[in-house]
DNA sequence: AGACTATTGATAATGACTTATCAAAATTGC
DNA sequence: GCAATTTTGATAAGTCATTATCAATAGTCT
């Protein structure tokens, strides 16, 4: 009989914390929510199945500017991202600027864009 | 007497290869181009040079997402950036969209922002 | 030029993040 | 439940960009 992939606890406890967030989460974070489901969670299963995710298309990365990256569902309609530089955390935004293009020289091809806001974010504001 | 830093042809090499780069350059880009002037120099001595440039306020740090930074003359007034696919160079752009931080949610404070667009440059197009 | 010492270049070491290893534990089919 | 095989968790190892080390080189001052 051929093999197949396995239900385990550990994968849907990162599956759904990565599903459940409101916001991109590292791998770190991946792990901090997945771990109030299942206590002995370790990093190296965080990232192999953050790398399955990805592989299977059911997670997104979202690089930002010298950060490392962070994993978000796939299929969301285009947005951008807010990164509070007192917690830490990056927020998803949704609206775009319109006519980015066209600040674009002559001659190049614009293909997709990425914007980051910076700040304090309203939970650390307070 | 006093200890004072000197004048070498290495760090007048990399001081100009940043100036008359007219766009931002990644440590490696720095050390071709300077290289262009002095033959033997070392990427250590980039480095060296990169951080001391960054202390004195000589040059500032362009942090792009999923990308180690690049480097370009401080004073520059506002503008961003542009990454090509094919040959990965990073070029400068003109122009901010208009009102960015009104897509903030409410109560967050927007500090700053980094806009990246991602294509093909007009080189590389052709 | 000569002495003093900052700087350089080659490379080993570091640090942050990610991946590989492997014995123990867990899941699946029977 | 049992056998077969995947998955896990702890941690060693790997990656890549950057920094430290140190003997040799080269500015600077007299």
């Amino acid at each position: 009989m051929r093999r197949m992939e396995r239900k385990t606890i550990q994968r849907q406890a990162i599956r759904d914390a990565i599903i459940e967030a409101s916001r991109p989460l590292s791998p770190q974070e991946v792990l901090d929510g997945a771990r109030g489901h299942v206590k002995n969670l370790g990093i190296a299963t965080v990232y192999r199945t953050l790398k399955s995710l990805l592989a299977e298309g059911a997670v997104q990365a979202v690089d930002l500017p010298g950060e490392p990256p962070r994993y978000e569902p796939a299929g969301k309609h285009h947005h951008h991202h807010f990164r509070c530089r007192a917690c830490n955390k990056v927020y998803e935004i949704d609206g775009c600027p319109k006519n980015l293009k066209r600040i674009a020289p002559r001659g190049f091809r614009v293909e997709s864009h990425d914007l980051t806001l910076f700040g304090v974010c309203a939970r650390c504001a307070t």
